[in-house]
DNA sequence: CTGTTAGCGCGTTCAT
DNA sequence: ATGAACGCGCTAACAG
């Protein structure tokens, strides 16, 4: 007793025997309409809806041998960039007929987390897979490729060597970026506030800020790391730089991340320095983290809904192309000038 | 020659040829590990690795007659209500042996980006599908329920009469908090700001401003409504107000939404009054959209990480029960006071 | 243009 | 504890 019926699925054999067709042509009105003639294509339209009819894409994945589905596992929904991505991503898909879904690995297990959906999306017979690389962990790419899968890497670091398209973000330029908007606001005694070298993505921001300050001339720039990139490595980095005399303060200091701005700022404030008066503020990047700034933050925006259509289309290519050939993309950040750094202005 | 190893994939019955074993066992040591014999089933695990087996979930799906997979559709991605939503179930859900896809709907194309993921959800044979609500159109549990699915709305107004569990939030106590703030500020001339009463959310929320000024007792409130949300009829608004007498102004006013916030505070700044010095504001939500706020804004915060763990067990529950009965839920939101109602106070 | 049929890869009986 | 066989619902290739 327990047929098809019982678990409240229509069939396409249902739908063909009350339309008196067969399987086939059930299956033609679906997926090639315009090999049946309009009369039947219409009779079976409706019986299709008269029984409420739906789709077992699973059946049609396992018969078709691939799905219409593609992929994007991002590193934490709460950081903005990763959602600009989506949505980029998001409207480049919704264009082309397949259907994108979205999995959150989130930022406290490590790489664990990411590992686990990039098993289901490739278990799901995913045509592809849009990787948000965190943590600079490629491996994920290698588990995709593997499985016969195809990927597209976002937000790599410049020194990865993998088997996928590749987009990333010009971090350099960031700081290059942030460093010159202090020094056309006069600034000349700059800090890079946040991170250590050793991590490759810091490395890249400092660097692009001490190029900014070579270009400029008379300028210097120090760089005060801390352990991490937490709102609470902001405040321990500006009370080391407390405990200095007035005048060997920075006038003008790049954070590394906006979430040590925000750490910095209260804590500069407190000791009764003004934000932009005596020392102008910028983060790196824009990831709506500092939400609760007690001064706007100045920022340096980065890409993330161009990084997401590229990313698409990108994998949308390989997906249809026999001649793909993989294309590594740099994109480039942009400056947001707010009250840390060009004071109180209301918008117009 | 096209065989499956043509198309890149190891099926089952190669891994078991391959262990010495049958089909059945290899599917036993995948599924049930406890009735396959310790040393076949080390055999047959290192088979798999070895000849780099995937699941094929399709098939999988197929012949269990159900996926292990649940979905959310949310409403904007750009919106942290909707974001903090998924990180809640995704902490349900990554602890129960499910997994979890998201898509995102989007706002601009009204609702039908929304149905067409439902539909590719059920399709795809979810077991259970998480839905927010947008512009309270419930017709997508209909659709779910229809094709047999599960769903769990989130996020529904008041009146709603759908058989499914619901999770909502207490916009009227938003509204509420949100008077009674500026009401503890020794705010007694208010103005609830932008929405219309027509719209059962806006409705809410007013109706709640008055009843906290009810309490009071002494003191005013007054509704300037906005043919929508946006931060366009939030300046607006700042408009109409600019050609009032000076002493005919407000002193507090509770914004419909963020970006009606940010709109009118620049155009209140521009007119010379202070923030919060003349008047305070403070907004009923927060969705985080009104980052590039001029003065840090003070808002009512929305549940959003609970919704989405509760919505989660709800569904989890009617995955898992029988014995399930429909819940309907409601959460409080709770006030995060900023420079925009209190002044500017650093961080301590 | 329509009907028939052979799998797609795997879970699940049922024997053994 | 293990293996053989059936069928999940559908697509695609082919026959008519």
């Amino acid at each position: 007793m327990a047929g098809p019926q019982s678990r409240g699925t229509v069939t396409m054999s249902e739908v063909a025997a009350a339309a008196g067709v067969s399987l086939g042509t059930v299956s033609n009105v679906l997926n090639h309409p315009e090999r049946v003639r309009a009369e039947v294509r219409e009779r079976v339209s409706e019986t299709i809806i008269r029984l409420g009819y739906v789709r077992n894409s699973a059946a049609r994945t396992l018969a078709a041998g691939r799905s219409n589905t593609v992929g994007y596992v991002m590193v934490d929904m709460a950081n903005s960039l990763y959602t600009d991505i989506a949505r980029g991503a998001e409207d480049v898909t919704s264009s082309s007929g397949m259907y994108l879904v979205v999995a959150n690995a989130g930022i406290e297990g490590g790489t664990a987390r990411q590992a686990t959906y990039i098993d289901h999306f490739v278990e799901d017979q995913l045509q592809g897979i849009l990787l948000a690389v965190f943590d600079n962990d490629v491996s994920g790419a290698d588990r995709v490729r593997q499985a016969g899968g195809r990927v597209v890497l976002l937000d790599v670091a410049t020194d990865v060597d993998v088997d996928a398209c590749t987009v990333r973000i010009d971090y350099e330029l960031s700081g290059y970026l942030a460093a010159e908007h202090l020094l056309r606001l006069g600034r000349t005694r700059l800090a890079f506030a946040g991170g250590q070298r050793s991590i490759h993505a810091i490395a890249e921001r400092l660097a692009g800020a001490e190029r900014a300050v070579a270009d400029h001339g008379a300028a210097a720039i120090e760089f005060l790391p801390s352990h991490d990139l937490q709102a609470a490595d902001g405040r321990e980095v500006a009370r080391s730089l407390a405990e200095r005399g007035a005048d060997d303060l920075p006038d003008g200091i790049v954070a590394a991340a906006d979430l040590v701005a925000t750490g910095l700022m209260p804590e500069l404030l407190a000791r009764g320095l003004q934000i932009p008066g005596d020392v102008a503020l910028i983060a790196c990047d824009d990831n709506k983290s500092g939400y609760d700034n007690v001064v706007p933050l100045s920022t340096v925006d980065l890409p993330g809904y161009a990084i997401g259509q590229v990313g698409m289309n990108l994998l949308l290519d390989e997906i249809r192309g026999a001649d793909h050939v993989h294309r590594r993309v740099v994109l480039k950040p942009t400056v947001s000038a707010r009250e840390s750094s060009i004071g109180r202005t209301p918008l117009v």
